[in-house]
DNA sequence: TTTTGAGTTGTTCGA
DNA sequence: GTCGAACAACTCAAA
C-alpha cells in the first residue's frame, strides 16, 4: 500500500496535517508530488515565478530529495502519478480558492473512475473557510463578528510528523526542474526572501524576538521594517498560520493581539471569498460606480510616475522587490480608484502579477474595501490624502527618497511635496498627474450619482 | 420580531 | 496645533 501527497499551497513539511494522513493511510509509504500548471505558472510576473520556484527547490530538499515534480494538466498528472506510485488514495489540503477548488473537484472525479480515493486533511487556514456561520446561518459580512466568532472556535495544536514515514520517488518531468530552474535565475529578478521553511521559521523566530513588542505601533510605519514579512511565506504554505498562532498563545500585550488580528483578516477574506467566489472579480456589493479606462494613466501608475511620491515609491518598491508594505498598497489603490477612476480589477490584477505574497482572497477584498464595494458598508468619503499619509506613515521622508532617487535632494517630509520646493524640485521626477482635491471632489461626485441611480 | 448601535486602516472644516 | 463634528445614511449582528 502506499499514498500519494499532492502539495499546492502548502510548500512545507512541518504542521502538515495532510501528511500524517497519507502516511496512515499508505503504510508509512508517502509518495509526494507538487504539479508545475503551465496556465497558472504563466501569467505570473518573473518575480512570482522565481519566487515559486526557488521555494520548491527548497522544498526539494525539505524531503530529502524525493519530491516529485511533474508539469501539466493536473486532471491527467495526478491520476497518472497515482498509478505509477501504486497508491489507493491522493491526499491534499482542502483548497477553497475559486479555480483550486473548480479543479480538485475535477481531479477528484477522476481519481474516483480509477478506484483512487481523494481524501482532503487540513487547510491553509486555522479555521477553514465556511465552518463558521452567523446565528442566522450565513457567512459574516462583517469583519469584527467574524474574528469574535473565529477567536471562540479556536484551531488546532500543530500537526505533528509520525514517525517512520518513508518517503518513495518517482522520476521526475527533468524539463519540469529545468524550467524552475530557468525561473529561479532568470535575469532582472529582484532580490527576494530566502526561500523555504527554514528560512521562513528563522524570520518568525527575528520577528517574534524583534518586532511583535512595536508591531502595533510599527507595522503602518512604512519607513520602518515594522512588519512581519512572513506573508510571502504564507502565500504558499511554507508555514501555516496554526504554527504562528500556537507561538503568540499566552503571549500578553497589544503587539501579538494586533498580530493575530492581521491572521484573522486573512481568514475573514478568505471565508468571503469563498462563499462569494464571483466577487474574484466582479464587485461583491454592485453600487452602479462609473469608472474610466486610461491605459496612460493605468500605466503611469504602474511604473511609479504619478508625481505622487508615496504613490511612486510604493509601486517602485513592488517591482524592485516583488512586495510592497500594507499601507503603501491602500495608498496607491486609493490613488488608483479614487484620484485615476480606474477600475478596482486592474489594480488588483497588477498586484496579483508582481506581488510575491499575492494572495487571491485579500488582494481582491482589499481592493474591493479601497474602492468602497466590499464588505465594509458605504465609507465612500474615504478617500486617502497622499500627502497626508505620506507624512504621518513617512514622517522622515525615508521611505520616499530609498525609493525614488530624483528626489533625494529634497530633506525630511518636503520631500512629500517636491513641487514646493524652490527649484521646482523635479530633477526628472514627474510633476502631479493630478490634482488630488479635484479629483477626490469626482469621486464623490460620481459616488453621490451612483446612489442617486440605486434609489 | 423589532430595534439598536457598531462598523480596520479617512479627510476637512471650523472653533 | 489640536479637537470634535460632519461627511450620508448602509448593513447586519445582537439585544
Amino acid at each position: 500500500m502506499s499514498a500519494v501527497l499532492w502539495l499546492r499551497r502548502d510548500l512545507r513539511r512541518a504542521d502538515l496535517p495532510a501528511l500524517g494522513a497519507a502516511a496512515d493511510a499508505g503504510g508509512g509509504d508517502v509518495t509526494v508530488v507538487f504539479v508545475v500548471d503551465p496556465e497558472f505558472f504563466g501569467p505570473a510576473g518573473a518575480a512570482r515565478r522565481a519566487w515559486l520556484a526557488r521555494t520548491l527547490q527548497a522544498l526539494r530538499e525539505t524531503y530529502d530529495g524525493r519530491l516529485v515534480l511533474r508539469s501539466g494538466d493536473p486532471l491527467r498528472v495526478i491520476p497518472a502519478v497515482a498509478a505509477e506510485a501504486g497508491a489507493a488514495s491522493v491526499h491534499v489540503s482542502t483548497e477553497t480558492e475559486p479555480g483550486g477548488a473548480a479543479r480538485d473537484a475535477r481531479v477528484r472525479t477522476a481519481l474516483a473512475e480509477r478506484g483512487v480515493a481523494w481524501v482532503e486533511t487540513g487547510s491553509p487556514y486555522a479555521v477553514t473557510p465556511g465552518r463558521l456561520r452567523t446565528a442566522s446561518g450565513g457567512g459574516f459580512q462583517v469583519f469584527t463578528p467574524f474574528s469574535r466568532a473565529w477567536r471562540e472556535h479556536g484551531w488546532r495544536a500543530p500537526a505533528v510528523e509520525p514517525p517512520g514515514v518513508r518517503l518513495r520517488d518517482l522520476p521526475s518531468d527533468p524539463a519540469a526542474w529545468a524550467l524552475l530552474g530557468a525561473a529561479a535565475a532568470e535575469p532582472g529578478v529582484p532580490e527576494l526572501p530566502e526561500a523555504g521553511e527554514e528560512a521562513a521559521l528563522r524570520r518568525w523566530a527575528a520577528f517574534l524576538d524583534d518586532g511583535l513588542a512595536d508591531y502595533a505601533e510599527h507595522r503602518n510605519r512604512v519607513d520602518l521594517d515594522g512588519t512581519s514579512r512572513l506573508s510571502p511565506y504564507l502565500k504558499l504554505g511554507v508555514v501555516h498560520p496554526r504554527t504562528l498562532l500556537a507561538a503568540l498563545d499566552g503571549r500578553p500585550g497589544d503587539g501579538p493581539r494586533v498580530f493575530t488580528n492581521e491572521l484573522a483578516w486573512r481568514e475573514f477574506y478568505a471565508d468571503v471569498l469563498f462563499r462569494h467566489p464571483e466577487s474574484l472579480d466582479a464587485d461583491l456589493r454592485p453600487l452602479g460606480l462609473t469608472y474610466d479606462d486610461d491605459p496612460d494613466r493605468l500605466a503611469a501608475w504602474q511604473q511609479g510616475r504619478t508625481g505622487y511620491p508615496i504613490v511612486d515609491a510604493g509601486m517602485r518598491q513592488l517591482l524592485a522587490t516583488g512586495w510592497m508594505h500594507n499601507r503603501v498598497r491602500m495608498i496607491a489603490a486609493s490613488f488608483l480608484t479614487k484620484d485615476l477612476h480606474q477600475w478596482w480589477r486592474a489594480g488588483a490584477r497588477w498586484f496579483e502579477q508582481h506581488l510575491i505574497d499575492a494572495d487571491l482572497a485579500s488582494n481582491a477584498h482589499g481592493w474591493q474595501w479601497t474602492a468602497g464595494t466590499g464588505t465594509d458598508a458605504a465609507p465612500y468619503f474615504r478617500v486617502f490624502n497622499p500627502i497626508l499619509q505620506g507624512k504621518k506613515f513617512d514622517p522622515q521622508g525615508e521611505y520616499v527618497r530609498r525609493w525614488i532617487p530624483e528626489l533625494r535632494h529634497l530633506p525630511g517630509a518636503r520631500v512629500h511635496e517636491p513641487w514646493l520646493a524652490p527649484d521646482g524640485g523635479r530633477h526628472g521626477y514627474p510633476g502631479p498627474l493630478v490634482d488630488h482635491a479635484e479629483e477626490r471632489a469626482v469621486a464623490l461626485a460620481r459616488y453621490q450619482q451612483a446612489k442617486g441611480e440605486l434609489a
